[in-house]
DNA sequence: AGAATAAATGCACTTCTGTTGCATTAAAAA
DNA sequence: TTTTTAATGCAACAGAAGTGCATTTATTCT
């Protein structure tokens, strides 16, 4: 049994051939993906299968959305330690206006942000835009 | 000429009737307003008018749009000293998961994030979830 | 004022993303 | 092996966003 097979199983996931492939291909690639990148990765897959596959990600704590303001929802696999099951991994996430990629910058979590008297915080999400690492140093 | 007609004509819009009564409307309610509420109330001017209104009203700084994580653009009218124009506005918008409503909250600015080597920011976007004042005091 | 010009509006239609119902296939349990 | 359950593929729908074009309304110019 592979290490993706063990992750799967560990969050109550069947690991299907489908679903390991659409694994590796998240874990390989290091930005945030797009049901339409995945969409065009697996042609031969339908895309209510591999939208099926992410809400199952998600709903499973091994991938997170990720609203990036682009208007696509966006998914990339939780690191050890992420909460996002429990709304409360507030890492921030970079979206370059340049080749539109969307990463995880794990390692920063959000501030604490007082807010006026009378809301209650849940959940935060916090997009950075701007140039990414790839793109400034071309 | 009305405080409107002013505000409008002073950001290059040509005040007409429907811009007019958008801009009341928007002005009037205190939470960001999507397409669909300015479809509502004013069902007798078609979509399109009022989608290229908000188009205006955001490209002249009259307005912003607010992506509060729920799918839909919303939008809110600038205050005086907003800097959206610039995409340097950084106050935070809450989004209550109650009744759904969005605000801006434009006393809190976004905190300055510091970004790994190499990532140049442009803009952020902070949208905190929660209940907000009026749905925790009832 | 009237003609010419430009902008705003309304209508129809398209595209894209997200989503669901249902039949079929594959896998797991009995 | 049979029964049961889960996953997949197909087809369709919903909602929001966006666009081309004709028509109306407003502005400018003579």
């Amino acid at each position: 049994m592979t290490e993706i097979e063990k992750t799967l199983e560990a969050h109550q996931v069947r690991p299907t051939a489908m679903r390991i492939l659409i694994y590796k291909y998240m874990a390989e690639k290091e930005v945030a993906v797009a049901l339409t990148d995945i969409e065009s990765a697996f042609s031969k897959s339908d895309r209510s299968t591999l939208y099926r596959t992410l809400k199952t990600f998600e709903e499973n704590g091994i991938a997170h959305q990720i609203d990036d303001g682009t208007g696509i929802s966006k998914y990339a696999l939780c690191e050890s330690g992420c909460n996002c099951e429990l709304d409360q991994d507030l890492h921030l996430h970079f979206h370059c206006s340049n080749c539109d990629e969307t990463v995880c910058l794990t390692a920063h979590k959000i501030p604490h942000i007082n807010l006026p008297y009378g809301y209650l915080a849940e959940n935060a999400n916090l997009v950075v835009k701007g140039i990414c690492e790839k793109c400034s140093s071309e």
